[in-house]
DNA sequence: GTCTATACATGGATAGAC
DNA sequence: GTCTATCCATGTATAGAC
């Protein structure tokens, strides 16, 4: 023990873990700075030394998540062929998923997380690049609706309880076959 | 034209008209009796002569979505036999997602409404009935799984831009046809 | 049904001491 | 890094006139 903090880790990533918790929990416009730093045991203004705003917050928050977007969205347009880019896409999703669920969840749940990602543009590109690889550069209107169901429900399932009582290999292969089920009938050419 | 009102409807529907559309757009929780009162062009206390709280807008907003799935609950609940039950939980649910998308992704998808909700306990017999028609009383976790992705799509599919581009026939087809590959390895017995 | 006015708490955010 | 104290806007909700 280097030093004589709560816990070992930096305030700053001690205010990251307890304003996730509570945006996940009571999702970010219910969640006060007020409710953070009493988490913390800390005060208000000590929230605000580490970050400028809330919003600030909630973008290192997610910033993880949104990493491993990109990261799977570059991986699976480099892929060699339309099937590879769908598996490594679809791959790299589940992980997601099983790693990161309730950040994947609130990006997805959260009516003004969403509007805060949308304000930077790069992440309509990041999820372009994944709706490519899942259904094709010109999907049908169908394959599209498709997409939000297969999209949707892998995302729920990062947040819902019922996801922690399966084993992760159980969970791993139902999220993997649902999205492989209800995409199957517009797989990309 | 009977009256000299903005339109014909009571005042009490214009408030749960404006507040859905601001519920739905921005969540519960961000959106303030300020904002639903400048939507209607009358002052929060013009609200409040309709509704005692915050609250009891949401209740009113939500009920019809409710009203319907517990409609749906009881007649699978009453079907003779298990495949019965699940097509008319399937049926009904795609039935509540075309007519009341938005309403059934905001009970899914926003936190405080949720909360709202289960404070209510009735809504989750509700929703325990209708689990209990798709993958049957006794589920194992894997299926327990499964209904997480294909409802979360199913729900998530009612507020998203996408369903829109598509024609109703299409979009019945594809939520009945994605919900039902999901949940067919767990079907009910 | 709608208004003005207001009470009272909490929101995000800042200043400056320690 | 954390604190106290404070600013100012906004939040929900109420009282009472019209």
């Amino acid at each position: 023990m280097a030093d004589g903090r709560s816990d070992s880790r930096s305030a700053r990533d001690r205010v990251i873990e307890a304003a996730r918790s509570l945006f996940i929990e009571r999702g970010y416009s219910a969640t006060s700075l007020q409710m953070i730093a009493d988490a913390l045991g800390v005060t208000k203004a000590a929230v605000y030394h580490q970050f400028p705003s809330k919003a600030e917050i909630l973008h290192a928050v997610v910033d993880p998540a949104i990493r491993q977007m990109a990261n799977i969205g570059r991986d699976a347009e480099l892929a060699p062929t339309a099937d590879d880019g769908f598996e490594i896409a679809l791959g790299g999703l589940v992980d997601l998923v099983v790693e990161h669920g309730d950040i994947a969840a609130m990006i997805r749940r959260d009516a003004a997380v969403t509007e805060l990602l949308a304000a930077d543009g790069t992440f309509a590109e990041l999820t372009g690049r994944l709706d490519s690889a899942l259904i094709g550069a010109r999907p049908s209107p169908a394959a599209r609706a498709a997409l939000v169901v297969a999209g949707g429900g892998l995302m729920m399932a990062g947040s819902d309880p019922a996801s922690r009582f399966v084993d992760e290999a159980t969970l791993r292969r139902v999220l993997s076959e649902s999205v492989r089920r209800v995409l199957e009938p517009y797989r990309p050419a």
